[in-house]
DNA sequence: TGTACATCAGTGAACGCGCGTTCACTGATGTAC
DNA sequence: TGTACATCAGTGAACGCGCGTTCACTGATGTAC
């Protein structure tokens, strides 16, 4: 049955958060769309009214992560921002956390709106980085930034892939002091 | 038909080599069974000779470019490492590359035999890693080592992911510079 | 050394399940008068 | 303001394709005598 502008509205937004945090959690083709709908609290068939494909859906959950409509302006140095990154609660919380650190592999091998979204994402995290980035001049601190965002994103892909809990809590610490959080 | 001993024997190397190529590349959803005895050079079916399943082969694939049965002494520093690491050649051929770069997020996600390989070759890689990385004391040697192979990792995750040539390249580039290579 | 035959790696087709996508139908919304 | 009806978001079932897995059969290998 039809429903209200508003109540359409929102339901796209809880596919949207269903989509985003299900992806991260379990990867592309680890989720299906019956799952995602049913999150979302709403029947299989009612998705295609809301997206063309699923791989229309990853693209405008990315949109939806790294551009969501209220934009916060970021606080706090890149080493603040590492001792957050770093820990075991994003870790242990890949459906709220980094996209870069939970699809990143898979998304370095498609084509599309998606890669292209992140992209933009990237080089947003390093112009941001940049402010705060240990150097004497700006191009020190760009390259401080790149390769600090680099080992977080690396250290959290590996702390991830450590079944040894001991070696992944060494990676996240010695990998947060080297960037002085 | 049945094939002599030898030939069975380099019939499941090109199973296996084919495998670690293709997923690689495409990631393991994005190969079928298939395409890789297909790329072997056999038939469909003779597949369940050699595996008892695909996550089977996943895991001997993963031994199989971790730990392959010739190994050779590893020569060079770490900073050496990340010049080749780093490079438009490793980047542009995944199919021969480091898996932590090609599938580290997936695997994150997973539990078993694979994820267990790839957990002792990263505290291997790790201990390589503290013989050259710069520091006074081991303790400091491994912290560098850590965060060094956490930052080539996550260099080239971000690489791959970036649709615009030259931020991979000024990523790859910048990582580079900071490791000492 | 030569021969008969049991073994078994590989072949090719089939099976069955899961998933993305489609579609006829339902009934609440919201507009026109 | 109240009423009639066109619109369209959601429902639930079906479709069809692709993929992992199975299996009866083939014929070369290699062992027993």
């Amino acid at each position: 049955m039809k429903v209200s502008k508003e109540q359409l509205a929102e339901n796209r937004q809880r596919i949207l958060d269903a989509a985003a945090r299900l992806f991260r959690e379990r990867g592309f083709e680890g989720v299906t769309v019956a799952e995602i709908m049913a999150a979302a609290d709403l029947t299989h068939g009612a998705f295609y009214g809301h997206f063309s494909s699923k791989e229309d859906l990853i693209a405008r959950s990315f949109a939806h992560v790294l551009f969501p409509d209220t934009e916060k302006p970021e606080e706090g140095t890149m080493a603040d921002y590492a001792g957050v990154y770093l820990s075991a609660r994003h870790r242990d919380g890949p459906g709220n956390g980094c996209l870069f650190s939970t699809l990143g592999t898979e998304v370095g091998r498609t084509e599309g709106a998606a890669r292209h979204t992140m992209t933009q994402a990237l080089e947003r995290r390093i112009e941001i980085f940049s402010q705060t980035a240990p150097g004497e001049t700006p191009e020190e601190r760009r390259r401080a930034a790149i390769a600090g965002w680099a080992a977080m994103v690396g250290a959290m892909v590996l702390a991830r892939i450590s079944d040894d809990p001991a070696l992944s809590d060494e990676i996240m610490r010695e990998t947060r002091e080297t960037l002085g959080a």
